[in-house]
RNA sequence: GAGCCUAUAGCUCAACGGUAGAGCGCUCGCUUCACACGCGAGAGGUCGAUGGUUCGAAUCCAUCUGGGCUCACCA
């Protein structure tokens, strides 16, 4: 017995060597497992940020991935679990932007180029850091096969999407109001945008009428007022219906703007009069399109007022020029109350800037036939969903989905393959008709050559939204474009598992991009795991000091027992109120196991494979039969063997469900109180009895071992270590023996 | 404004139509030959509130009240 069974289990000892054992074997690989594997399982790891270390709810999500997957593996499965980092353009970029700001520098005191080389140093030794972290959780991935976001033959994947949209007609360049963070300087996505409820105040606004009187509005940016192009009202508003048509002088600009009639005021907000800002407002903007109003840009995309905002504001930040509007429509005697008022305000998700809507030139993708198309996939049930109001989630956010914004201005991430002929083009002489001919603006994967002059095409400064290239994710991976054996072999994927905050950003985005680019959903089932809470139910926040870190807590109990901890606490809620007495619970039942193991290795004098003629998986194995089943003698034996054939039966059917919580407490009650408690006891007294010795060392080897198998996918360290005890001769590792059935 | 989740022992959670269970913690006893990270015994719950369906409800329905989440252009 090779295995050391000092006591108390300590995973310090082993968890380290086990896992370069299976590393070792090179069964992490799918290409290299033992046996005919005719089918495959796949699983794609979300791939964390490049922006930091891995939290609990990476821990939570990749460990229920890797149940899955070493469940499948010892079914025979060609399991692959694929790794890999995503390069996180605006976070990413914001962390390493943060780094410079502690020496008082921005990015563009650096530079596009030496920023673009600081954050692939950044990615190079935080990308090693957290594969490092992610194997200390013992996952069972294929490392050489790691993607990352940006590899050569990834870029060369998001360049064929961008241009099969482009030729589809799909992805189009338009002027449009957008979410604009003055401090990343660049535009995001709705979904980038966090609502924060805030107090703010509303502002009762007088207009003089052009015919006398006054006409009030309400606002929360007085500001913007020097932007207004008109005030409207709704039509059917019977304070309001004679002025429809009327003009009004807006104050301090002193410029006669018109009262229009739109359906989209609510006659019970405020006053029902609204002040229209077609260029800081997108409602606003919808409204002055409709009827045809003029704009007044007033806001830069620092975030300051314009010249057009007029001498005294120009300049100024919108806070500051609130103030200053406020105090001169104070002043004139049109300020007619301010009230205090509670409403949203968008920030940043990641620098909490607060968000500017701007009209800005950037690239879209149309959703319409997208959306369409998916609804159509998902109605039919070819998802599965868990949980599954999920789906019903999934089907109304792509019904009321707007196009995508999918231009950044920032540095980190893919750079749109469009290339601007600059300068423009001036052909050779006596061919200026060709001028015409010229295409401007050309999508290609590579630089574009003009045919009549000798000036080059420049690729466009912009980069594509982070997710744009995270969608190709299931099949970018396997070389998609290029019709790989792996594509054909591991796609479409079986299951993602992802936390609900990326739902739409990444999910909703792989499916509808999986069934344009592959025709074929990118996954069988969507499983939507839990969110890690503190046990307050707050979320982890550095800021509140209640983060757990995944790390912290291998140092303190080891792999197996966070595994055991996490999965122990998966029972199907929206949340997880984190208690690290699960961990405990975890630790326990760990020295439960390995002391269990030592009794009953101790009470055979044979080998235990001699016992039940263990066969590693190939052989008889793949067939089932690795063992020979041993009657029951007693009334004891009748009862484990029952229980046990019973347990198997349930464990299985939970995972197969993704009820990981009910399967680890079900296996953990038939270990400790069906085996322990009462078949260990009882066997006591049978080993003493000459006629019952040796059928109660089988019964107790095979409860032992199938055991092992059953628990192997939730606790791989411990039940890896004490099989290396139960086969003394045979070679194969655990990680690829029989699932039990 | 719309939708969703959740309320059970001190804490974290099971049970989902038929006399409330686990882990952790707590009390008492036990170093009994796998395990004191253990064994044995025990305390602890009007199953958020109200009303309804039912022979019977923590479990189904309605309303309410706490927590929490998501979506939406409310100036």
């Amino acid at each position: 017995m090779k295995v050391d069974f000092s006591k108390p289990y300590d995973p310090n000892k082993v968890e380290k060597n086990i896992y370069k054992k299976w590393e070792k074997s090179g069964y992490f690989n799918p290409d290299k497992l033992p046996g005919k594997r005719p089918k495959s399982f796949t699983v794609m790891m979300a791939p964390p940020n490049i922006t930091g270390h891995i939290h609990v709810g990476h821990a939570l999500e990749n460990i229920l991935s890797d149940i899955v997957i070493r469940k499948r593996r010892m079914q025979g499965y060609k399991a692959l679990f694929l790794p890999g980092k995503d390069h996180a353009g605006i976070a990413a970029q914001y962390v390493v932007e943060r780094e410079l700001r502690k020496e008082n520098k921005t990015r563009f005191d650096l530079g596009k180029e030496k920023f673009l080389e600081k954050m692939w140093q950044w990615m190079k030794e935080n990308g090693d850091a957290i594969d490092q972290e992610l194997k200390l959780l013992g996952l069972s991935c294929d490392w050489t096969r790691g993607r990352f976001t940006m590899d050569d033959e990834y870029q060369e994947a998001v360049k064929a999407a961008f241009e099969h949209y482009y030729k589809k007609g799909w992805i189009y360049q338009g002027k449009r109001i957008i979410n604009w963070c003055s401090r990343c300087q660049t535009s995001i996505s709705d979904l980038e945008v966090e609502h924060v409820e805030e107090k703010g105040s509303l502002w009762f606004i007088k207009y003089p009428l052009e015919a006398g009187g006054f006409i009030t509005v309400a606002t929360t940016r007085p500001e913007t007022m020097l932007g207004d192009a008109a005030v409207a009202v709704h039509p059917s508003d019977p304070r309001y219906k004679n002025l429809v048509g009327e003009k009004a002088r807006l104050p301090i600009k002193d410029r006669t703007i018109p009262i229009i009639a739109d359906k989209e005021i609510d006659q019970k907000f405020g006053t029902g009069a609204v002040k229209i800002t077609p260029l800081h407002d997108p409602l606003d903007f919808e409204i002055a399109l409709r009827h045809k109003l003029l704009s007044y840009e007033v806001i830069n995309q620092q975030g300051r007022m314009t010249k057009e905002a007029g001498s005294i504001c120009m300049g100024l930040k919108t806070l500051e020029c609130r103030k200053k509007v406020v105090e001169a429509l104070r002043e004139a005697g049109l300020l007619e109350k301010e009230e205090e008022y509670i409403h949203r305000i968008g920030r940043c998700e990641r620098c909490q800037t607060i968000i500017e809507p701007l009209v800005s030139l950037q690239w879209f993708l149309s959703m319409r036939e997208l959306a369409k198309k998916t609804r159509q996939v998902v109605r039919g049930e070819k998802i599965t969903f868990i949980p599954p109001q999920r789906k019903k989630i999934f089907l109304e956010w792509l019904r009321q989905v707007k196009d995508w914004n999918i231009s950044r201005q920032l540095w980190w991430g893919h750079r749109l393959p469009v290339w601007k002929h600059d300068p423009v083009c001036i052909p050779k002489r006596g061919r200026e008709k060709d001028i015409e001919k010229c295409i401007d603006m050309v999508v290609s994967k590579t630089e574009p050559a003009c045919k009549h002059c000798d000036a080059r095409y420049k690729q466009i400064p912009d980069v594509l939204d982070t997710w744009f290239s995270s969608a190709l994710w299931p099949f970018a991976t396997l070389e998609w474009p290029q019709k790989t054996k792996d594509l054909k072999t591991f796609y479409p994927t079986d299951m993602i598992s992802s936390a609900r905050e990326i739902f739409f950003l990444w999910i909703v985005r792989m499916v509808f991009s999986g069934l344009e680019f592959t025709k074929k959903s990118p996954f069988k089932t969507s499983y939507t795991h839990a969110t890690v809470l503190d046990q307050k139910g707050r979320k982890m926040s550095k800021s509140l000091g209640n983060v757990v870190d995944p790390i912290v807590m291998i140092e303190k109990y080891g792999t197996d027992a966070l595994r055991f901890g996490l999965t122990w606490q998966t029972m199907g809620t929206q949340d997880i109120h984190w208690s690290e007495e699960a961990l405990v619970a975890g630790k326990k039942f760990l020295n439960k196991m390995w002391n269990a193991a030592r009794f009953v290795l101790e009470r055979n004098e044979s080998p235990p494979e001699a016992l039940l003629a263990l066969r590693s998986l190939g052989e008889a194995g793949a067939r089932g039969d690795y063992f020979k089943k041993p009657h029951p003698k007693t009334k004891e034996d009748r009862k484990i063997l029952e229980s046990l054939k019973k347990t198997k039966k349930e464990v299985t059917r939970h995972i197969d469900h993704y009820q990981f919580g009910h399967a680890l407490h079900k296996l953990y009650d038939f270990f400790w109180h069906d085996f322990c408690d009462q078949y260990l006891e009882s066997s006591k007294k049978q080993l003493g009895d000459p006629a019952l010795k040796t059928r109660t060392q089988e019964i107790l080897v095979l409860v032992l071992t199938d055991c092992l198998r059953l628990l192997h996918p939730f606790l791989p360290h411990i039940t890896e270590n004490i099989w290396e005890a139960v086969r003394a001769s045979s070679k194969d590792l655990l990680m690829v023996e029989s699932w039990p059935k």
